[in-house]
DNA sequence: GTCTATACCTGGATAGAC
DNA sequence: GTCTATCCAGGTATAGAC
């Protein structure tokens, strides 16, 4: 409701800005300085800092489900698709170097504030690990599918984090090489 | 020098409510607070908040140096020694459930802020880094020595990243038991 | 819906007495 | 070496005019 022009860009901003310096350094002033809006406007949007980010993570989950569809349309084979995922880090290496995965940052910042919406930004994974689940169930995982899913999304979460951290570009490029002929592997019928 | 013992406990403190809640969240009244000092008498030991910051992650390097030396006494296998570093997640979990990897979530939050003291922090990594590279050579993969050791590292942090997101202690397990597989496959003379 | 003005608090940091 | 008092910037949030 009230899909509004300034809400949606008081989104976007506050989505980048997040993404680019986390959410306790993201401030009204520095939203409102990208948005071209007053502090005071602000609050006819929402009326605390947290819904913005509620806000954020809900858009969030909406831009995950609209390029997992992608995925599918450009693939058929459940292997493909899943390499599209592994891809990711390097398809926006720049950015991931300089600010790590926009969704483990994110859920790593709530565990550490013992945020309310620890369990929202905890749904943006939920989405990915629902959908890699299903793919390994078609390729015939059907016991460890979870489980293959969990060790996919950890995997590239590891990865994001120490190629971040040694700005290690190299490093990440091996990395998904590794993913890609294990995913191999498991499709050829070789256990994990 | 001036190794005082007011200033240890406020690196102390420090240590842990960073750990615990994150530079940024953490303040001086928090710390002033726990080490019963009032905030004035801050200034005399430190001049800014970063001079603390560094203080604490030269502490961490010495507590990690000491850890280390204690698993080389413990194991003269090296295989056995990369296990201790393996197992530490699994040593921690209270902890890291509910606060991640003190060194990665550290260097994740100094990778968004953009600070200074990112590469100090990557330090902590470091030492883990050449370590295990150093077990890796005794290993007899001269080679691959420092591949292994970031894979090692990546793949740790990867599973405390998403068992903390998720509070998934069994999955946490799993992890843990196919890198001490991983590596006695390693051991045994197979390929990565 | 958007603005200005402002209240109120917390944070880092300084000065100076003891 | 430790304290109190204080400054100032910046943060969230509110009130009320337009």
């Amino acid at each position: 409701m009230s899909a509004g022009k300034t809400r949606n860009e008081i989104i976007k901003a506050a989505d980048q800005l997040i993404y680019l310096n986390g959410y306790e350094h993201t401030s009204f002033a520095t939203i409102a300085n990208v948005v071209k809006i007053s502090r005071g406007n602000f609050y006819y949007h929402f009326k605390t800092k947290d819904q913005i980010l509620n806000a954020v993570i809900e858009q969030r989950k909406t831009n995950t489900r609209s390029m997992i569809r992608q995925w599918e349309q450009q693939h058929t084979k459940p292997a493909e698709r899943i390499k599209c995922y592994i891809k990711i880090i390097l398809q926006n290496w720049p950015k991931i170097k300089q600010h790590g995965c926009p969704v483990g940052t994110l859920c790593n910042e709530m565990t550490k504030l013992s945020h309310p919406s620890q369990k929202q930004a905890r749904g943006i994974f939920t989405i990915f690990r629902k959908w890699l689940r299903d793919q390994f169930r078609l390729l015939g995982h059907e016991e460890q599918a979870d489980q293959l899913a969990m060790h996919v999304l950890s995997w590239s979460q590891g990865v994001a984090t120490m190629a971040s951290t040694f700005k290690a570009q190299q490093f990440a490029e091996n990395e998904v090489d590794q993913m890609c002929r294990w995913l191999d592997e498991l499709t050829t019928g070789k256990s994990i």
